[in-house]
DNA sequence: GTATCGTTTGGAAACGGTTCCAGTTGGAGA
DNA sequence: TCTCCAACTGGAACCGTTTCCAAACGATAC
């Protein structure tokens, strides 16, 4: 229903209305709207009937502001434009499908403007849920978050006191450092975010997972094969080209993302570097072009994610149960862009 | 701002507590928040005192119920997981982001569910704009909106009296087919949805400037060359099977779009078919996939739409100009999966 | 016939804003 | 000093619902 016009109030019908057209009042109508028991089965019929005739509907934001309880619930999350977002998106669209709550999405581009959303209540239109996505919210926000006892549900991240779903992405990038090296690679450069944005740390974790798995194999840790830069794909590449032209160059690449392994694999083909005997290139997410181009990859279950964070929102804005993280497991998705090296 | 919490009707302040702490009425606090001319400057620093020590933020509901305005525009889109979908509201995404307003957005799964979103005010929670997507509405639909007097854009579909911007997908059918008929192909196969699903029709469009590229160029057109089946990249893959098990099998294949291109694709690459030597592959749409997968395809501005049409909205909404339709330009993509074609 | 009790019902108050109308104020002009 | 007017301000009414309280009602028991 969409209602800003000017024709738009003479045309609706009221509660009033239909309370005269009844012949009863206000609160009995609204008693059958809302399915109290206390209404004579006779009334209820008339009540209907009148409902029918007028074809009216209860206005929303009437109902909000009296029970002070939207139907809306909020997403917050980074960079709307990367797939990995859109699949915990579509995940998060399929939970509330037919919950009766619209998802209402805010895009996020700065750590500034996390804060700004949270508090401006323009912004969240008092959201009945929140879902937040990739981000890490400040002590001070979460307290705020925790006095407004809204439900809330952390995906890609936690929270102290609210339910939340991740991964271990130093575990992760571990794990892809570590399937590199049992395929022999000894040199192994790192494609990712700088550590510095805050807010966004993902990249700087399986930056650390990545050293640390070197340093377990025993292999010298190279600070001139870790290449840092904004996300993105043409970014990646451009990091990829310097780290190609050492004079020992790598023999294989960890990019801390599909999309910034997709750069990487990129500036390999314009060079004439057979993927993999050439060069070896793993990326993180699994999304769905990495299939298209047979990208080995950490897998890590992002639609689920979306999927199992919108039911369990759901769950808790009925019961409120205890919160609790769920760590989501990883694995390998091994396709042709990875192989061994021996030389 | 997320206040659905017990905790919360207690902790906001209200523009009653800002009047009596900056001891003046209501009224003035009101016309403080919303910039009327009409308050004195040392009144007005009174009052922003007051916002400021109470933490004052006004209730968006109440304003709405007060004002008939909100600030969340709908968005009415089918299969939202679909990439061209998601292109679009990427474009959608950017227009709204300084705007003020929210988006809400409303995925719809088949053409009973429209009717549904868009008569339950529940669903569209009264929202101040509407964007429809590769919707088709019934005429009793686009009376009822237009009785509504809201402000509403189209996008990828048309409707009499409003904006809309969209391709002429008959002619994208036939530019796709005349490519291919220029490099030589004439046995031209033809992929799709099946053309009775009513709402959503691009594919059937497409299928008919298929045919008329065919004719008008001569060559018989083959009923055994058309597959159809439920949209999806498996699906296609199936199709493109029976397609290519055929006696004479094509040499090209028109797929309406680049998700069922990619199955198309996946099906010639596992039986050995090299593309373009063997088969020419033509998708639809130009989605971020194709570059990756290298498919010639017939690309059609997805981004820009979202975008063009979120800013109209939001010119409309302040002023609501004459409504007219943009005819958005398509060209052909010309990657690696079409080839000429001489034997 | 009346007292009693539970069920059903009507309507006022509340939610938190905006807007309009009327009243106050202060200064200019006579 | 008085009048007049514009500028500013206070507060009631309203937006459309829910909820609570009190009243009306009907049936039962005496």
């Amino acid at each position: 229903m969409v209602g800003s016009g000017r024709g738009f109030r003479e045309l609706m019908p009221t509660i009033v209305d239909v309370a005269k057209e009844a012949g009863v009042g206000v609160g009995t109508v609204s008693r059958v709207l809302n399915d109290h028991p206390r209404v004579s089965p006779s009334t209820r019929a008339r009540v209907e009937e009148a409902i029918d005739k007028l074809g009216y509907r209860p206005n929303p934001l009437a109902r909000a502001l009296s029970t002070g309880q939207t139907t809306s619930i909020s997403v917050l999350v980074p960079y709307f434009t990367s797939d990995s977002a859109v699949l915990r998106i579509r995940g998060l669209v399929d939970a509330f499908r037919n919950s009766g709550y619209q998802m209402t999405l805010h895009d996020v581009e700065s750590p500034a403007e996390v804060q700004k959303r949270l508090t401006d209540p323009t912004g969240m239109a008092f959201s009945a849920g929140l879902i937040v996505i990739s981000l890490r919210l400040s002590d001070e926000e979460l307290t705020t978050l925790r006095k407004l006892d809204a439900p809330a549900v952390f995906i890609d991240t936690r929270a102290e006191g609210f339910d939340s779903f991740a991964i271990d992405n130093v575990a992760g990038g571990r794990l892809a450092t570590e399937h590199l090296i049992g395929l022999g690679h000894e040199r192994i450069a790192f494609v990712g975010d700088p550590a510095s944005l805050g807010v966004f740390d993902s990249s700087a974790l399986r930056r650390q997972g990545y050293e640390e798995a070197l340093r377990a194999a025993g292999l010298t840790f190279d600070p001139n094969l870790t290449a840092l830069g904004p996300h993105g794909r043409s970014v990646a590449h451009q990091l990829t080209n310097t780290l190609l032209d050492l004079d020992r160059r790598p023999t294989a690449i960890f990019a801390a993302s599909d999309t910034q392994a997709l750069g990487v694999l990129e500036a390999a083909r314009l060079r004439g570097l057979d993927v993999p005997d050439d060069l070896s290139v793993i990326g993180f997410d699994d999304v769905e072009v990495a299939q298209y181009v047979g990208l080995t990859t950490v897998h890590q279950p992002l639609y689920q994610s979306g999927l199992i964070g919108g039911e369990t929102l759901l769950r808790n804005m009925k019961d409120g149960d205890d919160p609790e993280h769920v760590e989501m497991v990883l694995q390998i998705t091994e396709r042709t862009s990875t192989g061994s090296w021996r030389r």
